[in-house]
Order: structure tokens, then sequence, then C-alpha cells
DNA sequence: CTAGGGTTAG
């Protein structure tokens, strides 16, 4: 007997294709369930509500809520939050406040998500003080604020450097009951490394284990980069070997931090090493190791070893990218193998990778130095005339040449 | 089924 399949597998179904941008299957399997009379139930309208304020627009999604409520389906807080979202993500926050004063009407009230999301429009419109006159309404409207809402807060101010604003909203955690978690810290911590007041992050870092929240792999991979970066690699390469006795495992992310941290330190058989030892450890290199070690390899005048990184690259079936066809051309240019590069630039646009101001200015220098000024000179007049570069990414050398 | 980390290449 064949077995109908259920709300549930459909949602399962709908999930997949929106999670793929494939939102007009999934409205056709919505079709579907509604022909073979078995009911979508609020679950698979919010998912597809989601999607449609991706793909469409809120106002189409507002459709697809009345259409819902037609068909006798009725929209519960989270529905209403994700399309409060989409309203917040088209930039009219304004309208989404209005939007969420008519739910009681439908019979629903915001939640604390629902002011989250509204916050969330207003820090990306930087309008703080509407975002603090909001928080400060949320207790009173019975929906208190929560630890979600002061990590978006932390994390905002952080991003626009207001981070003694961050650090005292981290303060505050504690007095609205609420205990702050690893997002809390992180970017302070990140703001610190970027400051390169590493003793600050350090002493941070310590803080937040002294106050009972662990620093997370997301931590430690923010001081790898910051260690790279302030050239202590070394000291970044011992950290990356002590993470397991931190009770934290070392990721991808990790991994390509410190091997870019190796090779632009100018130890690249160290960086070689450590893409072994990733591997004997079962992770798989990625797009981005391989474009790292291509650069570094490029550096060191190794283009035959970077050539053979691209093969593996192939090899595993990922597409090469712009990033790791620009460091192969840039050390073909600097060889003064310009006519191979031409040739991998043919070999790149064939395989529809398309460049960038970056492949252009490589090649542009590479044909100036090789002394074939005239056909540099006419390929930047080109580019220029065309928007598709800026003449001031030419460097003064080449410049000189060209003029 | 909804909100939170500007963790990695150029």
């Amino acid at each position: 007997m064949p077995v109908e399949p259920d709300a549930y597998t459909y949602n399962t179904l709908i999930r997949g294709l929106c999670g793929r941008g494939r939102t007009a299957n999934a409205l056709a399997v919505l079709d579907d369930m509604l022909r073979r009379r078995c009911l979508p139930d609020v679950v698979t309208y919010t998912i597809l509500l989601e999607a449609t304020c991706k793909r469409s627009g809120y106002k189409q999604a507002m459709k697809l809520l009345d259409e819902m409520r037609a068909k006798g389906c009725t929209p519960d807080i989270v529905t209403y939050n994700v399309v409060v979202n989409g309203i917040c993500q088209e930039g009219r926050v304004d309208d989404a406040m209005e939007f969420l004063k008519t739910l009681p009407s439908y019979g629903c009230e915001p939640n604390t998500v629902s002011y989250n999301i509204v916050l969330k429009g207003l820090c990306t419109a930087e309008r703080w003080e509407d975002a603090e006159e909001l928080m400060a309404e949320m207790g009173q409207k019975g929906c208190p604020p929560n630890v979600v809402t002061f990590n978006m807060l932390i994390s905002f101010l952080c991003r626009k450097g207001l981070v003694e604003p961050a650090m005292e909203v981290l303060e505050q955690i504690p007095k609205y009951g609420c205990t702050p978690n690893s997002l809390s810290y992180n970017p302070l911590l990140h703001a610190f490394c970027k400051q390169k007041k590493m003793d600050k992050a350090m002493a941070f870092l310590e803080l937040m284990v002294s106050r009972g929240c662990y620093p997370d792999i997301v931590s430690y991979n923010t001081l790898l980069t910051a260690l790279c970066r302030s050239g202590e690699v070394d000291v970044a390469i011992e950290l990356l070997h002590q993470l397991k006795d931190k009770g934290c495992t070392p990721v991808l992310i990790s991994y390509n931090t410190v091997i870019d941290g190796l090779t632009k330190a100018g130890k690249t058989k160290e960086a070689l090493e450590l893409l072994n030892e990733m591997v004997s450890k079962g992770l798989q290199p990625d797009i981005i190791t391989y474009s790292t070690i291509a650069s570094g390899l490029c550096r060191e005048d190794r283009i035959e070893d970077a050539i053979r990184a691209f093969g593996k690259v192939q090899d595993m079936g990922i597409r090469p990218n712009t990033v790791l066809y620009n460091a192969i051309l840039l050390g073909l240019c600097k060889r003064r193998e310009t006519h191979s590069a031409i040739d991998l630039f043919s070999y790149m646009i064939g395989n529809g990778c398309m460049p960038n101001e970056s492949t252009y200015t490589i090649l542009i220098e590479g044909l100036a130095y090789e002394g074939l000024i005239k056909e540099a000179r006419e390929l930047l007049d080109e580019l220029c005339s065309r928007g598709v570069m800026r003449k001031r990414l030419i460097n003064k050398g080449a410049i000189r040449l060209l003029d």
C-alpha cells in the first residue's frame, strides 16, 4: 500500500529546497500538498515565508501570509517574526515596528525575539538612541531583553569601534538576570586584537575564564589571527597545538590562519608541514588553504609547486577562484613569464572565473616590466575606459614605465 | 519554523 507523505516529510523537503535557493520549487511542493489534501501547517508556511522574503521581498510574503490565513492556518509569533525580519532587511524598520503593533489584533503578542529583530534593524541603521529607547521599552512590554539582545548590541558597537560602550553593555548583562556567554565576550576580544592591544586581549581572555566563560574555538581563532599579524607566528603555533588541552579542537579556519601566518613569515616549509598535519588529523583543506599555500610558494619563486597546488584543487573537484588565479598570475609575472600568465588568464576566462581589479593590475604591471609598454598601455586604457579598473591601482614603478 | 560572533586567503 503506498504511503502518503505527511506534513513533516513535506516540511523537510521544502526546507531543503529553500535552503538551496529553490523557492519556486518549494512553492510548487506547497501546491502539491494542497492538491493531495495533506494540509500544510504553520511550520510549512513559516519556512516558505522566510524564503519568499529573501527572494521576492516582504510584500510578496504578505500575500502568502494572507493566503495562509485563507487556508485556515493560523500564523504564530514565529511566523510573524519571520515577516518582521523581512521588513527590517529591506531597511524599513519603522514599518516593521508598525507591523508589530498590529499583531495583538490578530491575537498574537510580540515576544523578545520580535524586539531583537527590530533592534538589529535599528543598530544596522546606526539609530543608537532609538535602539536604547526600544531596549528600555522591552521590559515594560513584557519582553525583557535576553542575552541575545545584549550580544547583538555588543557586536554592533564593537564593529563601530565603540569598544567602551560595548564594555559597559557587557557589565550590564548580569543586572538583567542574564549570563554572558562566549558570544558576549568574543566581539570585545576581537576589538582588542584589532587595536593590536595583545596584552589587553590576553587580560580579557583571563577575565572571561575567571568569570566562568570558557573561550571557544572562535575566541582562539581570533587570537591566532592577531598573533600571526603581530609577527608572533611561533606563539600561534604553540597555541594551536595547546588547544586540545584547553578543551578546544582546532578547525579548518585555525589551520588556515596559522598556515597563512607561516607563509607570510617566509616559513613555507613549516606551512607545508602544517598542511600535512591537518590532513593527518582528518581535516580537508579548502580553497583558502591552497590559495594561501600557492601565494607562499610563489613568493619563494616556486611557481611549479604552486601550479601543482592548483592542480590539487582541481583534482579535489573545487573550482579555482580569482584569488588563487591571481596568486599564480603574480608569480608568473614576477618571473617575467608574462606569456604563460596570459595563457593562464585565457584559461581562467575559459573556465568562467571572473577577473577582478587585482588580476588586471598584475597583468598590466607584468606587461610593463617585460617591456611590452604599448600592450600594457592599451590594456590599461581599455579597462579604465570601460570602468573595470582604476588607474591608481597600478604601482608607481609601472606607471613610470607607461608614461 | 524566527533573533546573536565582522574567527581564515586577496
